[in-house]
DNA sequence: CGAGTGGGTAGACGCTGTCTACCCACTTTG
DNA sequence: CAAAGTGGGTAGACAGCGTCTACCCACTCG
């Protein structure tokens, strides 16, 4: 009778993601969600049999949202491979700190059942455009860019987390989230070129 | 009555460190502990108020046997800055990895109040270290050793959840967990001088 | 001897995820 | 047109959880 009435299943799925960015992981029950929704508990199990089924089908928004956040970001893709390498660290750092419930909940392995609900595949194409720009970049020679990009994807990673828990936060102010960025891709790039 | 009468504070502790490297973060029920303990569910209310601290009481003694094992893989010190920052890098992550479920336990946030029980202080002589030997190994002129570190940590804290979530394991084997630590490396202090 | 108290027990409350029995509107079929 | 089947949802039960409260027992101290 809403004017969204698009099944029950993509409900549970918008409330779900409205609820994890508005007040984090911890009121992601599966209660408080099919309370939200306007129905009773029991309802989800019609289309989600478990808990972290549904939780799984949150974080998948998740990682799509952020994919389409990056691709906003770096547009056409017709700027030099470093100045998007940095447009991306800084679009997803600014996804993960935006969205922190989103963010924590989709690397919530203990959440998510991981391996079998499609959920790594769901980053992998981001993984390929970075793998594909740090060729473009230009590694030092001998350097696998799936390492590369494996060490870039784990630090910026490592950045949101410890940041959005405050264990990086000597001092206030994003300016120092930049700098840590910054350092990050002039250590695996080389000095930025004048 | 038992050989081990250390009060009820410390086995509560002992028994949650066992737990958690055992079965997971999962197990670390209030209730199970107790129950391993040999005390009704109410006996830990006693020394701590709330289930959040003896988490944290838990985490603590996780954060200091990683110190324990990180200045035991050290030594003396008396290796050189790079060999020991690769010697540290590599205990960090075995830590991380032999314990898996104590080190998620560590940095679940959620689950530890962070800030006011002073985990972060906890981890805070570790960083030091890591500054210390980053400046005595040398860095690119212009760099602050302190965001160099925090970039260190992060890469490090990176790879060791995305390796235990499954992440990054593009092959089988340690042989890569050990390539994107060199890789990691290397980026900051340049290639390995021969 | 009597009061006070540290340390633990036991039960209740409201919440959680899962399971099961039911039920109602609708479609399909004979 | 009636009977059977079924998709989609409700409602209640169950065990487990963290927290709170009332009690209680051994022990010490005045």
């Amino acid at each position: 009778m809403r004017e969204e009435d698009a099944g029950l299943r993509a409900r549970l799925i918008e409330v779900g993601v409205d609820l994890v960015t508005r007040e984090g992981t911890r009121a992601l029950s599966l209660r408080e969600i099919a309370r939200r929704a306007g129905v009773s508990h029991g309802a989800p199990r019609r289309y989600f049999p478990t808990h972290l089924e549904l939780l799984s089908a949150i974080a998948r928004e998740g990682f799509a949202a952020l994919g389409t956040e990056v691709a906003r970001a770096l547009g056409d893709g017709r700027a030099d491979p470093r100045a998007q390498l940095t447009t991306l660290g800084r679009a997803y750092l600014g996804f993960a700190l935006a969205n922190r419930g989103m963010y924590e909940l989709m690397f919530r392995h203990d959440l998510l059942e991981s391996n079998r609900l499609g959920l790594r595949e769901a980053s992998l194409p981001l993984f390929h455009v970075v793998v594909d720009l740090l060729t473009r970049a230009g590694l030092r020679p001998g350097v696998d860019p799936r390492i590369a990009a494996g060490a870039l994807w784990a630090n910026a990673h490592g950045i949101a987390q410890l940041w959005a828990w405050g264990s990086l936060q000597l001092t206030t102010g994003s300016t120092e989230l930049e700098s840590l960025l910054r350092a990050t891709l002039e250590a695996h790039l080389g000095p930025e070129p004048r």
